[in-house]
DNA sequence: ACCTGAACACCGTTCAAGT
DNA sequence: ACCTGAACACCGTTCAAGT
């Protein structure tokens, strides 16, 4: 046994990760093991613990590429026009990719740390990533100097798109289909940035 | 082996209820297990299949009992006053279940159904029930014959809500902490019911 | 050095057999 | 009638031993 070396460790990496996406897309977190990632590639068990430490930090790395991924996504939807269409856009982007890989993007909320661990500080970066996005297409929309209620504006519509979205893919809002979804982000984004930028003149 | 009827089946039942409520409250949906509840009851695992269908069963019997105490905390809010308050009322009472019973609150988004069979119609109605709360509060903000909006409404900001919830809790929200998560809540209502009404008068 | 695979401690679920 | 517990087909993870 042991040493066959027909893979560079970077490889073996790869193509454990790999395996495991295609697992989720297909079947889910639910359809992940470690021994199911081992059997694709033909290779031991075993091999996994030898390049990650666990099955939670493999699947860690697969959410990684889907953040990134995402940002892709986000980033190829901006063109020219006025913040309310910006922001549109960007949800439009989100709730594209949420339908085509649902899967995929669903990872990103059912997989918890471990308790014990809080996401890394990369992960935590890339979250923040995706939310400027949001945060500089509405930046016209508040005065110089009003960083805090902008910042809080981003976060409040990121969240709300993606509550919407969990929502209704999870089938939980009651009558509400996956397709609807877009109207209510619709609704959610006109109606929000409406009332914001009517207190923001007032101030 | 077998016959001891020292419970009835609907004491069994609750039983089993208990024990895995108690399961999940103290180690989450994946502390659950058939054989745990087993061992905390001192039956046999086959018992828990004698009463529920299959472990999923089990789990969405759990969920009905969080949506009735979800229920009860937000009749409990309720006050007089105006729909603005009465809305923030609402989403104080759901924010506050969720930071006193936050393993209990997550059961209800990160358990799905098995892929094949939908929710139930009693645990759909009770989706509704929850959302109507919403809209009962929110209602004379709208004229008459504006169902359709006021509808859409509450479950944008049911959804809303939910998502800040959401993702403050599970710290993806980028440096919003849990307690913060009610100052974005306050934020969203307050923006998009702004929103909301400005355009109703508009029409 | 690299990889294996047996071993340990778990699962969900079924169903023949016992009282 | 009610309940058991062995059986089957799975898990995650470790680590001594093989090449």
């Amino acid at each position: 046994m042991g040493r066959r070396s027909t893979h560079t460790p970077e490889q073996l990496r790869q193509l454990i990760l790999d395996a495991a996406q295609s697992i989720i897309e297909t079947n889910g977190l639910a359809g992940l093991s470690a021994r199911e990632i081992a059997r694709r590639i033909s290779y031991s068990p075993g091999t996994i613990y030898n390049m990650f430490q666990n099955l939670d930090d493999v699947v860690l790395h697969i959410e990684a590429r889907v953040l990134d991924a995402l940002d892709e996504r986000l980033t190829a939807s901006l063109a020219d026009g006025p913040p309310q269409e910006k922001v549109s856009r960007l949800a439009d982007a989100y709730l594209s990719f949420t339908q085509e890989r649902p899967k995929l993007w669903n990872l990103l909320f059912e997989h918890y740390m471990p308790a014990d661990s809080q996401a890394p500080a990369w992960y935590q970066q890339k979250l923040e990533l995706l939310m400027s996005r949001v945060e500089t297409a509405m930046a016209p929309l508040f005065p110089p100097g009003a960083e805090l209620e902008r910042n809080r504006a981003a976060r409040v519509l990121w969240a709300g798109v993606h509550g919407i979205t969990s929502l209704a893919t999870a089938n939980k809002l009651s009558n509400v289909t996956n397709e609807a979804a877009s109207l209510l982000v619709r609704d959610l984004i006109q109606n929000y940035l409406a009332g914001v930028t009517a207190n923001a003149k007032k101030a």
